[in-house]
DNA sequence: GAAAGGTATTATGCAATACAAGGTACTATT
DNA sequence: AATAGTACCTTGTATTGCATAATACCTTTC
């Protein structure tokens, strides 16, 4: 139990919503995009965790993707979202909006002491 | 990979977090309050989850306990958060806030194609 | 054609909750 | 005062999903 746990678990919940949420702006994109866009709202993806986690998304038939060649190296995999990812990601939205909520039921009460 | 498992990630990650900010609010509490109060933000929390849970809070040294009677039963342990406890739930509730900015950031160019 | 860098994959470990079953202490009822 | 019932606490096992790190492969570039 320490402190960089618990702000890990955090992080693990929201890693689908916001990969789901890039992939929904950028309508196709590839990894680095994701690492990319990720490192700019601050959260740091390395390719370890998002590869498996695309391919679970995949699996579950939220994403798809196609083959486009590159000029700087090997052919990328562009994802982009199906109908049921869209769904999906709907979905957890509003998730998100109702555990924001919650959350800030509880901690209000908690002025802090400083 | 399935829409349940998406959202019980998220619940997971702000576990921690509500159980110490309902502490903190309450200054002292006993798991039934807990769970109640987490029920009242339309979170279900079940005594399996939570008794584990403190017990790695207290590990931690984030909480303390004292034995107190109940007219309605058993003897209560009720918890309070030490020092070390409110220096962590500080930091936590900080990084919910950059997450949530995060979350924010990426999903807001995601406008709702409804 | 050799080296370097970009892209994708996979294996292993780890941390934390979910679930379910059970154990203990007290109360209430008779 | 015994028994049933309830409140409270504990624990073992399974499951899940991310982190880390190592690896393999394809291009370009020099």
């Amino acid at each position: 139990m320490n402190l960089e746990n618990s702000k890990a678990q955090m992080r693990k919940g929201i890693l689908e919503l916001c990969i789901l949420g890039i992939i929904d702006a950028e309508k196709e994109v590839y990894p680095s995009d994701i690492i990319a866009r990720m490192k700019e709202a601050e959260l740091i993806v390395v390719e370890g965790t998002l590869y498996p986690l695309l391919s679970r998304l995949m699996k579950g038939g939220l994403l798809d993707y196609s083959w486009v060649e590159s000029k700087s190296g090997p052919p990328r995999k562009y994802y982009k979202l199906t109908e049921n990812g869209k769904l999906h990601l709907k979905e957890l939205k509003k998730t998100w909006g109702t555990l924001s909520q919650s959350v800030a039921t509880i901690t209000q009460n908690t002025q802090n002491h400083e």
